[in-house]
DNA sequence: TTAGTTAGTTACTTTATGTAAGTAATTATA
DNA sequence: TATAATTACTTACATAAAGTAACTAACTAA
């Protein structure tokens, strides 16, 4: 059949980007660091399913993981350079949003 | 907690995003128009599951099926307006992996 | 008549995600 | 001193989504 070869780069980012909740925590991310109740809050997502994507991210060197030894104990995510190089994308997906999706799409 | 609302326009838009495949899906269509076998040998994808995408696509009115009753028929997938539209924030991911993954990640 | 092609569907298995309760470290309250 | 509260998780179990492989329908070609 037509073997259009995908560039593995960009496989790699969609399956980084596809993964359920990703892009919604970078989107809440862009907007400064948050703590992880915040982020389970403010979003429908677990904590364990927070938990686990932010290890994930973690280890790309999207996400940066920061303790505070203050009393409660506050640990703070934040973007790196490359998790902050993805706003565009983030800006193209609200533009499209905007255009074509209707209000109250249930 | 810190409740920041995300835009309901922007979630949908995530959600639908987000689906497993439905990026490469959409970057293949960028080039044109393609048959379900041409889609399914392309990537990795099963053919349970494309065609499950391509109809939550064209519900969105994201994607088009057109048939042609040739022999064996022909079945083609293309983009719509709307689908079309998707093309900048397929070129952000495309710039951001360029920029940001290693060649020969894994 | 048997095999081949395209575009799927169906039944079943594996993986991912959701739910709810539990843990560790610390401080506040009764 | 015991109990409760807070944050940032983890664990065990249930449900939903995706993968696998075989099957179907409509048609043609050998």
């Amino acid at each position: 059949m037509n073997q259009s070869i995908i560039c593995p780069r960009f496989e790699k980012a969609m399956g980084i980007l596809s993964q359920r909740w990703t892009g919604l925590i970078l989107y809440q991310l862009l907007s400064g660091p948050k703590r992880f109740c915040a982020l389970e809050s403010s979003m429908g997502i677990s904590g364990r399913v927070l938990s686990e994507r932010l290890k994930d991210l973690e280890n790309l060197d999207i996400v940066k993981r920061e303790v505070f030894p203050e009393t409660p104990v506050r640990i703070e995510y934040s973007l790196t350079e490359k998790g902050k190089a993805l706003q565009p994308i983030i800006k193209e997906i609200e533009k499209w949003s905007q255009t074509w999706l209707p209000i109250e799409p249930n």
